[in-house]
DNA sequence: TGGTTATAATTGTCTTGCTTATTATAAGCT
DNA sequence: AGCTTATAATAAGCAAGACAATTATAACCA
């Protein structure tokens, strides 16, 4: 029967503290009006502006639909746009707007002070170790034969 | 500037990490039929038959609303079923039917492949480290003061 | 040149999660 | 008993993911 702590199941756990994360994050910067995943398209952005629809999506690490989406609503609330490519008419490069620099400055506090509060009580150490077993999870991960997804 | 590493931010690391088990979980899991939060939800039920909803939704730790769509689903699979409770008619309790074992025997074995794919490299120190760090950081998270959400 | 293959983006559909609001019923107080 | 407050469940609406399918355009090759 092998019992099986259920409260130590490390998979519902790391799913339990994303969520928390996410959830009061989003609270947090409701009023700006933008979730943490719309935070995270824009950071990106403000690095490397212009990039291709595909190429953020490979970059963010999610599906080209589930971008397609999130632009949908940054775009309808001003804070990028899209435009077709010269050179190719099947792209679009995204483009912030000037607005979005203030915003972005509040949520990196916003951000900050999670993770903050989050690694509370935990040393410098904890938390290097703590970023190494999450990459070498997400590597182990990402390294999984992938039978069932055409991904060649 | 303060040139924030992005590729070690923990908190969307850990994002990846959980969306990364949720996915692979489910895509080995589709012919079952069953998702991992929906065999979360069994396993629940299995160690405690006929709970009432708002107590499971308790145990899960996630709302109301969610638990009942996922019991919609659950109920409509016919893996469950919901009966109303003879002493208070508001309530109703749910019960799971008898199909439900051999299935959730091959997601256990799922989960525990999955489990051990993730963790691979990772020695039983650092995977007892890592459950206390989670654990330490869930604690956290749900001490937070929580200003602007009518918990009281 | 013309046909096939590959790629960019979008659309449709599903699940999970949240919040807010509604409905039905219990419980508690005066 | 009757009014108010609290609780169980659901409904409605939104966001973020996924996957599958479609459309438009490029690229390749014979």
């Amino acid at each position: 029967m092998e019992r099986e702590n259920l409260d130590r199941n490390f998979g519902f756990i790391l799913n339990d503290v994303s969520r928390l994360m996410r959830t009061t994050f989003d609270r947090r910067a409701k009023s700006i009006g933008l979730t943490r995943s719309q935070w995270w398209v824009l950071t990106h952005l403000y690095r490397r502006d212009g990039l291709v629809q595909a190429e953020l999506a490979e970059i963010l690490e999610i599906e080209r639909p589930t971008l397609g989406r999130l632009l949908d609503r940054l775009e309808a609330k001003g804070w990028l746009r899209r435009e077709p490519d010269p050179n190719d008419r099947r792209v679009k490069r995204v483009y912030l707007t000037d607005e979005v620099k203030p915003a972005m400055k509040s949520l990196r506090r916003i951000a900050a002070d999670l993770r903050q509060q989050a690694l509370d009580g935990l040393n410098e150490k904890e938390r290097e170790h703590l970023v190494d077993i999450l990459i070498h999870m997400k590597t182990n991960l990402l390294n999984l034969p992938v039978i069932d997804k055409n991904k060649t």
